[in-house]
DNA sequence: CGGCACAATGCTCAATTTGAGCATAAGTGA
DNA sequence: TCACTTATGCTCAAATTGAGCATTGTGCCG
């Protein structure tokens, strides 16, 4: 038997015998007008990947940080400045990844950046998308979305459809887990699981080599290059959660802002409508923001006051966030 | 100007043109009599890697996804088997990644691991250790610990070090918000940014190139091979996180226990004590523990109920966990 | 100009959820 | 039997939630 001492040393060796591509893709988000988007390429090209795609390229010698790196090339592919930039997840799986580079491994390490205006989209094949038109049963603020019968319909189907019935078993767990079916609750924050469930009940056209599925893009989302659904899946739940426990919202609104303004993004964000009174009230007795001396005005109703985040808070509170309140349009 | 079509097309060929190396490194908790482990290896060799290490391994081709990669290298180097398994991070920074290996890109992608039982380690190479003789300043169940005190007095020599004042005013604001100076608070999720900012400041003596500094490890706590304790600190930090929003702990908790032992766990990896009546209140009112009809014996004191964990709170609450009710003893 | 529709804000109230302790029960070892 | 130790039950006041009602400014429309 060898010794632990022989086996590191073998693999240091291995490390630099076989080296891998690793890609950067970046989730790119912003909130206008009350709705949540993520900013988009056109990928030309091949099967898998075609279509809209998130920002992406490799990693080079030259960048001395992934985020750095990250940040080089976004701003080069879509001229968009990054500001709050955090890792999401490395992806790896080989029979995920879109092409087969003969052999290599190839990973991609994902990001979530968050800006606070939305610009025109430097190059016309960059542009902005509501992410809900991806993941459309990701939004309840209008009560349960519609596509969620359908998609309900069939993956019923899909767990009948084991025939060993310890398997139909768990699969119905994971629907009432994930989806809230079979007694359970939605819980906005796994959009991944989600995702990934639609993705093995094979709704999702992406998953290659599943039979085509009448996959309308209503019901189950515009289809996105390679893995990028699922890339865009993971921020949008890391970005729910996020919410709750660190005031990151403040990083996509502009520097004033109306506490209904705030609330808006915040709906967007988490797909849910929330109870006006308790929000400010939340927001309020938190600290987070301060008031202007100014209004807005020109809108219709009574002009609300102009509200400034509390950069102090940062510092003082140690993990100022939102706790979300439902509105009982919830179910 | 190009165009993003022709950006992207250049991309992908970029990729294949400068891979990367890739390692896998693995923080693998144990908690046994209330105390938090971690699995480490006896790195040899030069510089700056040696010591106390993670259990790490290259990623090659034949590992199907990452994941199988790091059970696979976990299994061979340490035989311990692993269950409860996620990603933590993906390291990548030039500077601090120990060896430079001809201008490759080397990244390492960390994983956090529970294991229930501590098996004797099966190499000899392979030990459980405390968790905190690497950072003996997250500890604060028996209060505030002793190594602080200095620590503090060195953070605070290194802001004044500052001349910029604009500096140093940051550099105050960073010791409040993670250290809980300057009128901060203590908040035992940060342990990264701790972690970093000591490096910073210079008091680790990983960070090559920086003056010997007196480091003593009664204070500043044993060196790792590597980054390998940054790797452990974000690893912990994530887990102090985790085991308030979802039931983690029983991972590493035998299939019965008594809610003292799970009391003393959570504390064990949160570092720090709590109420134990609210504790039980809590464990119960949430459902996430049923009663065996076992009484433990042979202990002093009068004996406890045997617990068992409720895996179909797994299916049933949202995103059970501990929401952790700290004593006075705090400050 | 008066009335309406629509937001923004202020405030109330009951139901829960915390945070801290006191009191009792049930073993072990001397 | 006593002293000690840990497990458990229960109480109580303070703080936080969840739901709504009421009032106040504004722009818009006859």
């Amino acid at each position: 038997m060898t010794t632990a001492d022989d086996t590191l040393r073998a693999e240091a060796g291995a490390a630099l015998a076989n080296p891998s591509a690793v890609g950067l893709v970046a989730v790119i988000v912003a909130a206008t007008d009350g709705e949540p988007r993520a900013l988009t390429v056109q990928v030309p090209g091949q099967a898998t990947g075609r279509g809209d795609g998130l920002p992406y390229g490799p990693l080079v010698p030259e960048h001395p940080t992934l985020e750095r790196g990250l940040r080089a090339w976004v701003e080069r592919q879509t001229h968009q400045r990054l500001g709050y930039v955090e890792q999401l997840y490395t992806f790896g799986d080989r029979d995920r990844q879109g092409e087969d580079s003969a052999g290599l491994h190839s990973l991609s390490v994902a990001y979530l950046a968050l800006v606070r205006e939305m610009r025109p989209a430097g190059l016309a094949e960059a542009s902005w998308r509501n992410w809900y038109s991806y993941l459309p049963w990701e939004d309840w603020r209008a009560g349960r979305p519609e596509a969620l019968a359908e998609i309900e319909r069939k993956l019923l189907a899909w767990a009948e459809e084991a025939v060993d019935p310890k398997l139909r078993r768990r699969r119905e767990d994971r629907l009432g887990l994930t989806f809230g079916l079979c007694g359970g609750a939605w819980n906005e924050e796994r959009v991944l699981e989600r995702y990934e469930l639609l993705f093995e009940a094979g709704l999702i056209p992406e998953a290659q080599g599943q039979p085509g599925e009448a996959c309308n893009a209503e019901v189950t989302g515009q289809p996105m290059a390679f893995d990028h659904r699922r890339v865009l899946a993971t921020a949008i739940g890391r970005l729910r959660g996020k919410i709750k426990y660190r005031p990151v919202v403040f990083e996509l609104l502009p520097p004033t802002f109306t506490l209904f303004q705030l609330q808006r993004t915040v709906e967007a964000l988490s797909g849910t409508e929330l109870h006006k009174q308790n929000f400010r009230r939340l927001v309020a007795q938190q600290g987070l923001v301060e008031e202007t001396e100014n209004l807005t005005s020109g809108t219709t109703g009574r002009p609300a006051r102009l509200m400034r985040f509390r950069r102090e808070v940062l510092l003082e509170r140690p993990a100022p966030g939102f706790r979300l309140t439902p509105s009982r349009r919830q179910s």
